[in-house]
RNA sequence: GCACCCGUAGCUCAGAUGGAUAGAGCACUUCCCUCCGAAGGAAGAGGUCGUAGGUUCGAAUCCUAUCGGGUGCGCCA
């Protein structure tokens, strides 16, 4: 309905100039309804936004502009405010006819095919398999599993992909780790101290997969020099680890389509074939990196590296690609992984990482970009940390100790539902805290109830309406007439739903999953409110037991909510409840 | 020192592409269950959108400066 309404807007903007338009379309025509209910149902600002590229009046713009609207059949009471404004209403049967849209569509109301099937990668997680998922991980999981649901609601081909960094030093402090487990159980006594060296594993994890790497190989890496047994346990660990972390993404509802292995990339040469790509552009050379002024760096040795020129695709410095002793850094490494999901076809890329990984975004950007000649862009997005709560005090946390909260112990604790919407209800930037306590209390400080309950409020009086007519068909709600649906707050609600495309889509390509939620509760709220108008009102009750044709018609109305509602939670990856306990 | 992010009601947060008198929830005040689920609803009060300039018909939104908070800054991944 929006959209054929700023269609028939459009093709009259683009009467009075065909080309001056050419980098517009009828999506870039803004409908909505303003915030104070007085002005009108719905405006658009079109008058004043294309003024100038049409170089009229905006008041004469506006009277044209007007003047379709009056000839659209679903239009009525167009009126034009200084500067120029445009508002005007529906009429009531253009809002039912959105319902039979709706009812029309069903699951698939609200997709669209923006995205033109172009396939777009959306890395996300990407934990280093050297422990359990944590608290930190969930936030990024459900985040990056939310983004990748919308744009393939909004018509993208969308590959979720991990990325397993099953190399460098950390690979092999947890293997040191494990393998000393691994000599506990097979009778050696092993103390504490040996335990001190550089990031060493504590975490009780460790002692299992050492205890599966005794049962399964004996005695055979015992009193063996490391060279002999590194590979064979890193590679060993990593496995054990990857499996572990696929239950943990498993308990959240995500699956990945792809896994990329650091190793598997440095096999194919690619950091070799990657540097080659960046050195016929003159962007590899040997330099020195200044030390950063006003921070703490007493041993900082100037010494020359081989760099890579990302100032020149708008980093701050350059940056190290090859470490003093010869080896890579990590970041030539990812360089390599970049071509390499390039060269799989990919041009449009998103990646979502920690917020400690701020300083890591134009590098990557820089190297897309070299790397792609300008064709791929990749969009990184950080999400700040989550604080939980026990009792109103901060939980306090550290990797190392192997005393953290892992995300099994949350969902655990609350399940998949509540973790999901904890970590998607809010923007990005924002920082979380995750108060146990409150999360699960059943109040209004939970959103995620008040929506849970309207959706079982809605199937609720399907329920009862059913004990009261019989054979109640969608084809019958799709047919019915919905002439009797007139009060405000229905129409309030209908209207609403009349912008979940809008919201997908703005939500999409904004990469701001947390919309949808919002969203969601502005809908359930409305539903709430006509409920309670009903208590009082009674005849606005959804069910009448004499009258069938107006049930039918609210029905219709409230099953076009629940598609919206249902789909919403499908989308954020939370399960609708038929009813509540 | 530099980069990125945040600053909106007492609290927790929404406000995409600049749009009209800045919105929710919690807490506070007052109402509404003989009634499809009150786990709810209606109304009230609460704001110099950190501050100061600028851009224009119009700024919480864009630009500049500044204050406060967070994250990060070669051979960690």
């Amino acid at each position: 309905m929006i959209q054929s309404l700023r269609n028939s807007i459009f093709a009259c903007l683009k009467s009075f100039s065909r080309d001056g338009l050419a980098e517009y379309s009828a999506e870039d025509v803004l409908i909505d309804s303003p915030g104070d209910v007085n002005l009108g149902e719905l405006y658009t600002n079109a008058a004043l936004v294309f003024a100038k590229t049409l170089k009229m009046n905006p008041r004469a713009l506006a009277n044209n502009i007007a003047a379709a609207l009056t000839k659209n059949d679903n239009v009525s009471n167009v009126d034009i405010a200084d500067p120029g404004f445009i508002n005007f209403k529906l009429k009531p049967c253009a809002w039912h006819s959105t319902i039979d849209e709706i009812l029309a569509s069903g699951d698939t109301y609200g997709s669209s095919n923006k995205g033109r099937g172009e396939v777009v990668n959306v890395e996300f997680v990407s934990a280093n398999p050297t422990g359990p998922l944590h608290t930190g991980h969930a936030r990024n999981a459900v985040f990056g599993s939310v983004i990748a649901n919308l744009l393939e609601k909004i018509g993208y081909k969308v590959t979720k992909e991990f990325y397993i960094n099953d190399q460098g030093n950390q690979i092999k402090a947890l293997s040191r780790s494990i393998y000393l487990r691994y000599r506990e159980c097979l009778g050696t006594k092993i103390n504490k101290s040996d335990f001190s060296g550089n990031d060493m594993y504590l975490g009780e994890y460790v002692k299992g997969i050492a205890k599966n790497l005794a049962d399964l190989y004996g005695d055979e890496f015992l009193n063996k020099k490391e060279s002999e047994w590194i590979t064979s346990i890193s590679q060993f660990a990593v496995k054990k680890m990857m499996d572990n972390i696929k239950g943990d993404l498993s308990l959240l509802g995500i699956n990945m389509d792809v896994y990329t292995s650091e190793t598997a990339v440095c096999k194919k040469n690619m950091v070799n074939e990657a540097l080659a790509i960046l050195a016929s552009e003159g962007d590899i050379y040997d330099g020195i990196i200044p030390k950063p002024k006003g921070i703490d760096a007493k041993d900082w040795e100037e010494k020359p590296q081989t760099l890579f020129r990302s100032t020149k695709y708008g980093d701050d410095i350059d940056r190290a690609i090859r470490k003093s002793d010869g080896t890579w850094t990590y970041f030539a490494g990812d360089i390599a992984y970049h071509l390499d999901k390039i060269q799989r076809g990919f041009k449009k890329m998103v990646n979502v990482l920690g917020a400690d990984h701020t300083g890591y975004i134009k590098r990557i950007k820089a190297a897309v970009k070299a790397l792609s000649g300008g064709e791929a862009n990749i969009d990184i997005r950080l999400y700040q940390l989550v604080n939980f709560l026990e009792n109103g005090e901060q939980v306090r946390m550290s990797k190392r100790s192997g005393n953290f909260i892992t995300l099994r112990d949350v969902v655990e604790r609350v399940g998949k539902d509540i973790t999901r919407f904890m970590m998607i209800s809010r923007h990005h930037d924002v920082t979380i805290d995750f108060d146990f306590k409150k999360v699960a209390e059943h109040s209004m400080d939970n959103p995620i109830f008040y929506i849970q309950y309207a959706y079982a409020r809605i199937s609720s009086v399907f329920r009862n309406a059913a004990k009261i007519f019989e054979n109640i068909s969608v084809e019958e709600l799709k047919t019915s007439s919905k002439s009797c649906l007139q009060d405000e707050t229905e129409i309030d609600l209908m209207k609403s739903l009349c912008f979940w495309p809008e919201q997908v889509a703005s939500a999409a390509i904004a990469l701001e999953p947390h919309r949808i939620p919002h969203y969601l509760y502005k809908v359930s709220s409305l539903f709430h409110s006509l409920w309670n108008k009903g208590k009082t009102n009674t005849i606005l009750r959804f069910i009448d037991e004499k009258d069938r044709a107006t049930t039918i018609a609210r029905l219709a109305l409230l099953e076009s909510t629940r598609i919206v509602l249902k789909d919403g939670l499908k989308l954020i990856g939370i399960t609708p409840l038929e009813e509540m306990k």
